[in-house]
DNA sequence: CTGAACAAGTGTTTTTTTGACACTAAAGGA
DNA sequence: TCCTTTAGTGTCAAAAAAACACTTGTTCAG
């Protein structure tokens, strides 16, 4: 069967699932094995999280439904942000030769649906899933050749995720329920990649009004132990909340 | 056949396109006429324009394609926002009654994928495309029920849109090439719904650089004419080129 | 030809927000 | 007790935003 042919797309969902660690931002990947007819060697290669949208299933569901699978996390807000669609993105040997040994038509054209989701590392039980030998972490700036397209639908989730960390306040996914500032400051100017300063940080983050100081503090700390936070769920949703500013000549003003 | 049988999906896109004339922000819709058996009267109902995306084609260019047969006009910017899969998203009486009309397997799940445009309303000829009898500006308070779930499609576009205008110059496309202070303050107003102070958004657009000012001025008015300007297309895409503001505490402070 | 009607166009001041900058405090460990 | 380490704090200058009212140039009516 030639590609253009009359058969209807498949549609599945990817997910770019963001976890912050060690002060390094990580992204969660599956691990494939796949046989190699050749070598009688087996190749691996690396693939974001997905599958196939099933016939009755809402696609935000199907995105829930891989991200609770592979790390038993479930209620994880997912946000939709690009499908990709391109006939041809289907095309590499290698990916052939997985999709051959799983799906019954393996020439269909899929179309995906993207989504990214932003979750505290150490709350994931990673479990192998259904179609994952092995899942890991992998700090961005390490990111290796990935199946399919999946390179370019994680680009574009990092750039998404770097523009709407200047509009809302939404690196709280990230941390532990309690966290300090430096934690938080740490996190944004990882994914901003770039340093903040410390006292403005602090009085912008005050003053916006997300965050809930607690009486509690580190312990057991070799140093002056920090005062913990949360961050005030109220404020979060109704989306107007916002925290940042955006700069008119084009240049972020969120801090510093 | 059930819901939720195993058929795969069909895949189409549907494009949100607004139009700007007579101070109004305007909807271009599709009107559908269907043969109604009990009454022998004709129904019609409104729909967003739209078609199932081909074999070899890429989801950019189906939504172009759509575009371009119902405007004529080639070559548009189309801003993919969200897809749409719920699987029940494909049931009143009457959309069963068009696609029974029109597809083959009218009890297949439809996923779509949303685009949006900004066109000049003015610059499109409208032509009946292959599944339209015919389309019509529609002011956008005043949009009527449309087919399947194409009022959710909008208002989210809707939505979108004025996030989005917050943060990019967009409203320039739909405005005609050579256009007015005022005429640009009254589409940000219409989009933002809400009154902009004349002298700070002059101020703010002029110093962004996005304008070019023309020697040109209107004739024939019977007040003191107004200088024309013209978007400055060169700055626009490298999207970093912001010129607006969000604020802390929520509310926008693009102008005003 | 005069002036009334109408929208265009123009600056200043106050308030708010940002950005730069350096020292003290509190804990554990040596 | 003192050294190391990270937490925590305030001020001032610069930039941006918001509020605000009058003059200008054109047509049209009388």
């Amino acid at each position: 069967m030639q590609l253009g042919s009359s058969v209807n797309p498949h549609v599945s969902t990817d997910c770019v699932i963001f976890g912050f660690s060690d002060e390094t931002l990580r992204l969660l990947l599956i691990k494939r094995t796949i046989p190699n007819k050749l070598t009688e060697l087996d190749d691996t290669h690396f693939a974001l999280p997905g599958d196939l949208v099933r016939d009755d299933e809402d696609l935000d569901s199907a995105a829930n439904r891989v991200l609770s699978e592979l790390t038993g996390l479930k209620g994880i807000y997912l946000e939709q942000y690009h499908s990709f669609g391109d006939p041809l993105r289907v095309t590499k040997m290698k990916d052939r030769a997985w999709l051959e040994s799983v799906r019954q038509n393996p020439e269909a054209r899929v179309i995906t649906v993207a989504y990214m989701a932003l979750i505290d590392a150490k709350k994931a039980q990673l479990q192998p899933g259904s179609f994952s030998k092995e899942a890991v972490w992998i700090p961005i700036h390490e990111v290796p050749e990935l199946a399919f397209d999946h390179n370019e639908i994680f680009e574009k989730a990092l750039k998404a995720l770097k523009e709407k960390v200047q509009i809302q306040p939404v690196g709280f996914e990230l941390l532990p329920e309690k966290f300090t500032m430096s934690q938080l400051q740490s996190l944004y100017e990882t994914i901003l990649e770039r340093d903040l300063d410390k006292r403005n940080f602090r009085r912008k983050m005050l003053n916006s009004g997300v965050l809930i100081r607690l009486s509690e503090k580190q312990i057991g700390v070799s140093n002056k132990p920090a005062r913990f936070y949360m961050f005030n769920r109220e404020l979060f949703l109704p989306r107007d909340q916002r925290i940042v500013n955006l700069k008119m000549d084009g240049s972020f003003t969120l801090f510093n």
